[in-house]
DNA sequence: CACGGAAAAACTGTCAACAGTTTTTGCGTG
DNA sequence: CACGCAAAAACTGTTGACAGTTTTTCCGTG
């Protein structure tokens, strides 16, 4: 399955960004002439499309000019839910106070749809689309284009995280639309403060229970989780 | 005076990142061929710098994919800004947990030679510079990236800022000192929410602090405010 | 069998050229 | 003089090729 699509539309000019969506292991090297020929396309394209999946994080490029696919640790996660915090208390506030019907139908339909899944990828996607509607709901143009940058990061992480458990407790699936719809509520009070708190509890909580998954081995360790795309 | 080497080293490959360091309009147009020849490279290392200096968010990109400099607003700062305080709070937290005098050190050796500016321009160029040190500080590498992929517009606002009012009055000068050197004492006592607090206070000023001169003619429409760097 | 170095292969950075579009220019017409 | 259309110019996306390096392979030697 491809989770290229999500946030936006954009055509993806010359396959640029279809270049590491095949299963491709962790820390693995990437050259252009085999991508090139792989894709079917020229060097050119596909060098855009590893700069653009570096801004994305998804692939890395050492001092010589090579590129590999990220590793990502539990270090990285944290790191990554850092900025991930920071950015949804901030759109959040703003939210607060904008906050209309629109939002609330959208926001309560994903819920449903959640309450509706029976697997942990499911949740997982929904709940990322969730965030990803507050975030464009803020209307901030550069608050949601640095959400974008880090949006492939946290989708591989979650990747990680089902891949290592997919099945769904009752309780799990309760929590999280629970944890959600305490959020709407939140927001659509219109208090900004509040907001921002509530949101950063929110998302600084997937910290916490991520390690229930037995995800993360250590809090600090560059050891690689993951297996890129899936 | 070119402001690109500021928050790191590299040698820029190719020319990249010079492109647009020259005096140039905001919004005039912006042609890989002529660039090329300007630079006397081809069009190869020009699309990349077009691209990089996109993900600077200094050109933008229309529909068919022609690149313009950047048109900025008042309101673009308020977006900016935004995504500023987002970023400086969190990380003013996470320096305070781990605040030693080696950093001390750099922040006061920063707010001496603030002190000894007479023109707003340095002690703008410090004020930045004194921000990217306590980002490089917190350690997280994201944070970091993050802050990098808005700092160039930073210092283009604050350049358009300079052009308004180039003088500096003993007050402003005297309010900026001060209030650096009591964030410097909050990220030194180590409380984590307090310096979140406080950086938030200290960067969201700045909003308030901009109309003031003069710059900001109304808060919402997408007149250009500025000339692409100097 | 381990090690070292030279040859070979592969890779990145750059360049000039081509095809398909979009924009500009300039002329003819109402 | 304004308008519209057609020719011309300019531009982007993409390609294949070349030069300089880095990495890998492989053979000879201790």
């Amino acid at each position: 399955m491809n989770r290229f699509e999500p946030l936006g539309e954009e055509i993806d000019p010359g396959g640029v960004a279809s270049v590491v969506t095949g299963t491709r292991p962790a820390g693995s090297k990437l050259s252009e002439p085999s991508l090139a020929v792989e894709q079917g396309v020229s060097r050119g394209p596909v060098r855009e499309a590893l700069r653009q999946l570096e801004r994305e994080g998804l692939v890395v490029f050492d001092a010589v000019g090579r590129s590999r696919v990220v590793t990502m640790s539990a270090a990285d996660f944290a790191d990554i839910s850092i900025v991930r915090v920071a950015l949804e208390s901030a759109a959040a506030a703003h939210v607060a106070a904008c906050f209309d019907d629109r939002l609330r139908r959208t926001l309560e339909r994903n819920i449903a749809k959640m309450k509706a899944s029976r697997t942990l990828t499911d949740v997982s996607r929904l709940d990322l689309a969730f965030h990803d509607a507050v975030m464009e709901a803020s209307g901030r143009r550069r608050l949601i284009t640095t959400w974008r940058s880090i949006h492939s990061q946290l989708e591989l992480w979650l990747g990680a995280l089902h891949r290592a458990r997919e099945a769904i407790t009752a309780d799990v699936l309760e929590e999280t639309v629970h944890s959600h719809r305490a959020l709407v509520e939140v927001l659509a009070s219109g208090d900004a403060a509040r907001a921002r708190e509530a949101a950063a509890e929110h998302a600084g909580g997937l910290v916490r229970w991520a390690p229930l998954h037995g995800v993360m081995p250590d809090g600090t360790t560059g050891s690689p989780v993951f297996v890129a795309r899936s």
